[in-house]
RNA sequence: GGGCCGUUAGCUCAGUGGUAGAGCACCGGCCUUUUAAGCCGGGUGUCGCUGGUUCGAGCCCAGCACGGCUCACCA
């Protein structure tokens, strides 16, 4: 067969409209596609390769912003600014529209004498939502509104399908969670919360690496998934033929790391774990940790406070916060109570409840009694959840909980059954997480080994044992100070948002269809 | 997993057992500094799905799906 008997591929019409992903083809989209197979056909290009510009719309305004009206209109600035459409106001042959960069609109206009009439009915091919490219030059309106005169203009990208209403926005969550960009397109607040995010991240790599940390990545699939007391997800390798699990901690890794001389490590990144979802909890999360060697948790609040306070100052200004009712002071120090007092002074607890044992199992269990049996350490952990934690609105280090709910932490000097640890609780919610590491090897063996014991009981939140870790500790851990902040509740009290899933892109929903 | 609530046009939402509604968006007109532009005209729909009750169901009942809140669970 010579080439030219080859029949051609089928090609698809560049200007066709989308099958629907679901459901029918509606009206809108039906003259969507018809205003784009008009541009088309006269000459325009519907998936360019590249388009130039010279300003973003917020670099338009960054630039220009503070400029004034006789300013403008002596040094008629030149733009080539690209955005998305997202409202039209025609006034027959002038029209205003705004396009957006994500970030900041900026208003255009553009008149039939400026552009010639062929241009200006071409540009009414274009619909809500579409991307476009405006050359021209900037000025402000009657009402003072930083404007872009169109001279020209380009094609970017067709919108086939119709946004949102634009007073209301989006409004449906589950929409917003599913399809994130609309919500982008439609929220700017929406948007800006994700920013803040981002902003925060930096922040925290910013200050680990101005004190020395080394930031490292440990393995998210894992033979034993340790390093805190949650139910893992469990996967499957095929070449090794063995079941691994997502890690729900990086822990006992960083802390190998310790071991191997990296005296003070860092990690920014997800961990999993199999548990409920609600407006605190995704199952997978961001989470900080940090190490370092030569310290204790002790050395871990007053880094805490700092890290805090200085969040805080560099990204809202101030020491102060608000967060949904309440305002959250992060000024130093931070109040300091120990479990056993807020339990006395939330949890009705009085000295002589606390010493009866069998009492405060009795009523541990009595508030879940899903979690029967329970051991004393456990009980007052269920105490403390139901009672206390609501109460620890401003910024709390909640120190020396029961020991038998730690196993990784050392014991509280001078105590045998309270370990050396502290929660920060912030609005009720468990925002970070620290001790004192432990680094016996014969005594993390001894307690990984009693959490096996309520395993075996059908604990299914104890620890696994991990003897690989402990042949870790056996090479000498230095004292150690380590730490877990979840960076999720970070964004979402900086941003006063009471639900994590606002401060997550693509939370997970159960899949659809 | 339990309880409560929701699901109606592309979006935001009304809807009282008896012809399916509004605003925005969209379509056709008018309009050269508007900005939730305005004015005139047009309703474009699998009322989440499946059954049931009824002469008749968006509405009442049951089951299911998805979502929200809440409780449970949860470092």
């Amino acid at each position: 067969m010579s080439p030219n008997e080859k029949s051609n591929p089928p090609q698809p019409d560049p200007a066709a409209s989308p099958e629907p992903a679901e459901g029918r083809t509606t009206d809108q989209e039906l003259a969507r596609a018809e205003k784009l197979k008009k541009l088309v056909a006269a000459g325009v290009d519907p998936f360019p390769h590249k388009i130039e510009r010279t300003h973003a719309a917020a670099d338009v305004a960054a630039e220009f912003g503070a400029r004034s009206k006789e300013d403008l209109e002596a040094a008629k600035p030149r733009v080539r600014v690209p955005g998305r459409i997202l409202s039209v106001r025609q006034m027959g042959r002038a029209t205003f529209f705004h396009i957006s960069d994500g970030r900041v609109k900026i208003q255009v206009y553009i008149r039939e004498d400026a552009v010639g009439r062929e241009a200006y009915e071409r540009f009414f091919l274009f619909d809500i939502g579409d991307w476009i490219a405006v050359e021209g030059t900037l000025f402000r309106t009657r009402t003072g509104e930083l404007t872009v005169m169109v001279e020209s203009f380009q094609f970017v990208a067709k919108c086939h399908r119709p946004l949102p209403e634009k007073w209301h926005g989006l409004q449906d969550v589950e929409i917003r969670y599913r399809r994130r960009y609309l919500d982008l397109i439609m929220n700017p607040e929406a948007a800006a919360v994700f920013r803040l995010r981002s902003a925060v991240v930096a922040y925290l790599r910013r200050y680990f690496d101005e004190r020395g940390y080394i930031e490292v990545e440990t393995p998210m699939m894992q033979a034993v998934p340790g390093g805190a007391l949650a139910r893992p997800f469990v996967t499957h390798h095929n070449a090794l033929d063995t079941d691994l699990y997502l890690r729900v901690a990086p822990e006992l890794y960083l802390k190998r790391l310790v071991v191997g001389g990296m005296e003070r490590v860092y990690e920014i990144n997800r961990s999993f774990r199999n548990e409920g979802i609600d407006a605190e909890h995704n199952p997978e999360f961001t989470m900080l940790e940090f190490y370092q060697a030569y310290s204790d948790y002790n050395d871990m609040m007053d880094l805490t406070e700092d890290l805090l306070g200085g969040l805080v100052r560099d990204l809202l200004g101030g020491d102060a916060f608000p967060y949904g009712d309440d305002v959250i002071s992060v000024k130093r120090p931070f109040q300091r109570l120990k479990f056993r007092d807020a339990l006395e002074r939330y949890g009705g607890l009085d000295a002589r409840a606390f010493d009866d044992r069998a009492g405060v199992i009795r009523l541990g269990e009595e508030m879940a009694p899903d979690k029967k049996p329970l051991t004393y350490g456990r009980a007052l952990d269920v105490i403390f959840d139901k009672r206390v934690k609501r109460h620890l609105v401003q910024p709390t280090f909640l120190i020396n909980p029961p020991k038998e709910v730690s196993p990784l932490a050392k014991a509280a000097l001078g105590s045998t059954d309270e370990a050396a640890r502290f929660e920060l609780f912030v609005s009720g919610m468990e925002l970070a997480n620290a001790f004192s590491e432990l680094t016996d090897p014969v005594e993390q063996r001894l307690r990984f080994e009693q959490q096996a014991g309520e395993r075996a009981k059908g604990d299914d939140e104890s620890h696994p044992i991990d003897l690989d870790y402990v042949q870790a500790l056996e090479y000498g851990l230095p004292p150690t100070g380590g730490e877990g902040i979840g960076v999720d509740r970070l964004a979402m009290l900086l941003g006063n948002r009471r639900n994590i899933r606002e401060v997550i892109l693509f939370p997970l929903l159960r899949p659809r269809e």
